[in-house]
DNA sequence: GTAAACTATAGAGTGTACTCTAAGGCAAGC
DNA sequence: GCTTGCCTTAGAGTACACTCTATAGTTTAC
């Protein structure tokens, strides 16, 4: 498929494609030429960019990616580092949980307090004093 | 206490610390000045530095997050703005959790696949079969 | 056969979030 | 009183991930 169709089926720019190409992020398996020199883009791409979407979203650096998408016979790594970075990005993931966790309670809070703002002003002040008090130890 | 020491309790530096105050970030609660010029910062300004670190790793812009961490009454929000972005925030987060899910069903399938190539390169082989395959049906 | 719509490249520009430099003022220890 | 180190500011510089422009070639539809 060419670089519009892959765009479209994958929710990046034709630009963001055409740079992550330019990054190392592809390799013969995502893309090859056509006598025109127009990309040609495999049902691989389409894999490739999903991968790339959900490794960027736990925040990894487009250097980063490269060098982990690697195919393994070219890769730079030896297979104990590729083991070893995935583990470490198995617990990092994890903490981001517990951090969203965190978070949502945070966010029930805000929710609760503005609603109370609303309806039961006296419940609102009564929270804050209580989120002062249990930030006072600590 | 002053900028370093709020620098080390919070692992900002202090370069980004005057940074987020000049994104407006910051009020009276939590900096004010001395007659040297020095600024002093409340404890509350602690709970602010942690609570724009949960944000930010939520995905919030600090253009996002002076607007609505902005005192109730000065806020250029009404609070039915306030808890509508309060619940779009929360669905936003627990679809981040569910993401992060996936992605740890990508990283332990990566990390068993390449446990298996050190091991048991046949297993490999055919996990890696049968992903093409999975892909296959979409 | 020509206009519109796509493709290609190199390289410039943008937005976000820092990160640092330069130049000067203030504070604490010797 | 002087050095060392922290504080101040304005503004420059950096890193990252795009995003677009300019220019040119190719394909498609009429």
């Amino acid at each position: 498929m060419k670089i519009q169709e892959l765009a479209e089926k994958t929710g990046f720019t034709a630009y963001t494609i055409r740079f992550y190409e330019k990054e190392g992020l592809f390799d013969s398996r995502h893309v090859r030429r056509e006598d025109n020199n127009y990309r040609n883009y495999s049902d691989e791409a389409i894999e490739r960019l999903r991968l790339i979407k959900k490794f960027q979203s736990m925040g990894c650096s487009l250097v980063e990616l490269k060098d982990v998408l690697q195919d393994v016979n070219e890769s730079k790594r030896t297979n104990e580092q590729m083991i070893e970075w995935i583990q470490h990005k198995i617990s990092e993931v994890e903490q981001k949980k517990d951090e969203y966790d965190q978070i949502l309670g945070t966010l029930n809070w805000m929710l609760t307090y503005r609603t109370a703002l609303m309806n039961d002003p006296q419940k609102a002040d009564a929270m804050l004093a209580a989120f002062k008090h249990s930030n006072a130890g600590h």
